[in-house]
DNA sequence: AATCTGAGCGTACACTTGTAAGCTAAAATA
DNA sequence: TATTTTAGCTTACAAGTGTACGCTCAGATT
């Protein structure tokens, strides 16, 4: 049991997914794939396809957890730029911006999945962004003074807003792109400060 | 020129277009459409489809129009129910769910092609939705303290925030449907707390 | 060493797709 | 009334799709 055949089999399976990664474009979208299109760029033949995945539908999940797994390895490093010394929100808004530059085609993925014509991809997508709110709300309520239920609603929208910037970034360039994220800058300061603003009210009436 | 041939045009080019609309769903984007399949819905043969659109795309590109056409309208609407005495946030929020219970295809029409795969289509639906913001920042600047820039920041957050609500409200029901709906009214209620927050900052030190 | 397993292949088939070409007949025009 | 226009039709074709079936042969197992 060397394992040198499951070895080439992992290649190959990983090959299918990096092929089908390669194939989605601004103008090209998970659906628009192919299962022959796929295996070619994969160097096999159509029908080898099947010893790695049941159909089209299992390969666009796989694709959708790797895609969570490179936001989650995102998140980790925000964390680790704000630990030392910058401030939360650029932070934030920058690192999701290299994200989708370096990472478009899973960034594209998410994106489009979240609204496409599979319920098991939305449910997919719909975890991956649920785990990246539940990790903020949980920052927001242990660093700020707000309860669990504010601090979800919170990072609910600063997700929200964050995530759909990131989806206009993905067309526009230089100077409008500069404003973009000045102004999703601006939405989440704004989310913050009406957050705290309410929590101080609800002292004040409860005290 | 009676016009008994071009009332009769209109009419199976109307056919086209509400075809394509009922073969929309959740499980059903536009791109998943095929020419034919609309054709034989609209009951005419598929090569007179070109009688009436150069493709599917220029179909696709009249149906954002008509979708942006309904939004519209439906703004209409809201704002005739805030100035017989609702509360704004709610107000508009509850109509806009209407939007996505009663045109749910449209919905899903903007919902899926602002990310879809044609610029056209993105450029479309994007025209449709800033047509949407720019009249919430009109409302904003002219009834709340607060300048054009401020009022456009807070109206894009607004819209970004309801819009994916309302994607959201589409796969679920019941309670949870309510909870998403006090949810996304907390959020609009932080940005413009918020935003008038920054607001009364800004006049403190100019003054 | 003998046997089994399974990744990858080639062939084949039944469908669906978009659309080109040319016809018909009814409405519009002159 | 004679002519032109055109919405819709039928037929036809080439291209692409998913996938069933059965083979091979290198690696794993006994």
């Amino acid at each position: 049991m060397s394992g040198v055949r499951a070895q080439q089999k992992q290649k190959t399976r990983q090959a299918l997914i990096e092929a089908a990664f390669n194939q989605l474009s601004a103008d090209h979208s998970f659906s628009n794939l192919s299962l022959r299109e796929v295996a070619r760029e994969a160097g096999i033949a159509p029908t080898s396809f099947y010893r790695h995945f049941k159909d089209m539908n299992e390969l666009g999940l796989t694709m959708v957890d790797e895609a969570g797994l490179t936001l989650r390895q995102l998140m980790r490093q925000a964390r680790r730029r704000i630990a030392s010394g910058g401030s939360v929100i650029t932070t934030s808004v920058v690192t999701f911006m290299e994200f989708i530059d370096n990472s478009s085609n899973q960034f594209r993925l998410l994106l489009r999945e979240r609204s496409g014509t599979s319920k098991a991809f939305r449910a997919a997508v719909a975890r991956e962004i649920k785990h990246f709110i539940l990790e903020l709300a949980h920052y927001l309520e242990s660093e700020t003074p707000c309860n669990a239920s504010q601090a979800y609603i919170q990072a609910e929208a600063m997700v929200t807003l964050v995530f759909n910037a990131g989806a206009e970034a993905l067309d526009i360039e230089g100077q409008q792109r500069d404003e973009l994220v000045e102004r999703v800058i601006w939405q989440l300061r704004y989310i913050t400060r009406g957050a705290s603003n309410y929590v101080r009210e609800n002292k004040t009436d409860s005290a």
